[in-house]
DNA sequence: GTCTATAGCCGGATAGAC
DNA sequence: GTCTATCCGGCTATAGAC
């Protein structure tokens, strides 16, 4: 399928396939896995829903699909993170910022991880654990940083509950819809990883 | 309705309309709003599709009802919590220790309140605000308690503080299905609790 | 590769007998 | 209050023409 650029003139030539992922991705971001039909993403590509099953033959591969898109893409933003900034502090802060950044969309609807994550959890499907291996990607990576900022021990622990603090912060937002929450939060965990930098070697007070 | 007991003798009378709404209520948290049909109620409640409608007319009505219960019955649970507790502390560790009361089923299906208010965002449901509200309920509790520990400037923010790391256990601990983490953030705020009863009156440090 | 047409199922919702 | 029977629409999925 041909895509025209604003001019009508630039081209690029997107497989049909990639373009069902792209816009599966987003829907499934915002109305939910069950809440997006066939009729949705064929609507949004612009192609026949039996064109559609050329490409994918169930709901199933097209959620595999989605996942697999979006491990690439987690991959890619932690190398970029690594890329752009020299320390770990400044790398585990690009992490925490994410909430920021998306904080509108976050209290529209959500982490697209963890929302994902639970919707599938309830609905007993295979995919949770490949959904919740996005997860993975993060918490692997953020203990590396810790690690390299000196925590050896409390890495991985370390790295979990910056997960977790995040995903509470994006189920408040949205149940409340409120952004001041976000902020606060974010400043408390910037304070913190400030903190581990300066006495790294034990335990660390944390102010929120 | 009538429901017998164990033995097949006593019994009690339970309105058909408070059977389909405790059915309900546990259906909308283990399968989701969407994900649980008419048909899967009546089955579990055992009266047909069609008799449902005297009692409820669309299934929006039903998850007003549902969530009118829950509003109930987590007033129920906070009194509960301030008379079995003399200290506003304690009252606050009974709060915290639902998490691992309740670790088996948040491990399968998450919070009820963070998933539901998580699912209706994302169906741009009316009803949102309202499963928002039971946060409502948690947050203002436990507002109260943080004031009476004399955090009164910080009270509010304590709480959503709070709200937001059980959240985030919840959200964790049902992605990778693993209870430890619920432990450690557990021992963490409990210790932080603890904390700000020794030194009411100034910003705490926290370990996690 | 893309389309139209359609099968077959299941969802929410209604009518009316008992 | 409870039932059976049924409508209608949307859903996933398939067949086959172009």
């Amino acid at each position: 399928m041909l895509v025209y650029g604003a001019d009508g003139f630039k081209m690029a030539r997107i497989s049909t396939r990639e373009q069902i992922l792209q816009e599966a991705d987003q829907l499934f971001y915002e109305g939910g896995f069950e809440g997006t039909s066939f009729a949705d993403i064929a609507a949004a590509v612009g192609i026949s829903r039996g064109n559609f099953y050329y490409h994918f033959k169930t709901k199933d591969e097209i959620l595999d699909g989605v996942i697999s898109r979006r491990m690439e893409a987690t991959r890619a933003m932690l190398d970029a993170w690594a890329a752009e900034n020299d320390s770990p502090a400044e790398r585990i802060v690009s992490f925490i910022r994410i909430l920021i950044d998306n904080r509108t969309k976050i209290m529209d609807f959500g982490c697209p991880v963890g929302t994902l994550s639970s919707e599938l959890a309830k609905l007993d499907h295979a995919a949770q654990e490949r959904a919740a291996d996005i997860f993975g990607l993060f918490r692997d990576w953020l203990a590396g940083q810790f690690r390299a900022l000196g925590q050896e021990e409390r890495a991985d622990e370390l790295a979990l509950h910056l997960l977790g603090r995040s995903q509470g912060v994006a189920v408040m937002a949205t149940a409340f819809r409120d952004e001041s929450f976000v902020r606060s939060e974010v400043d408390a965990l910037e304070a913190r990883v400030q903190a581990l930098c300066l006495a790294p070697s034990n335990h660390q007070p944390e102010e929120n």
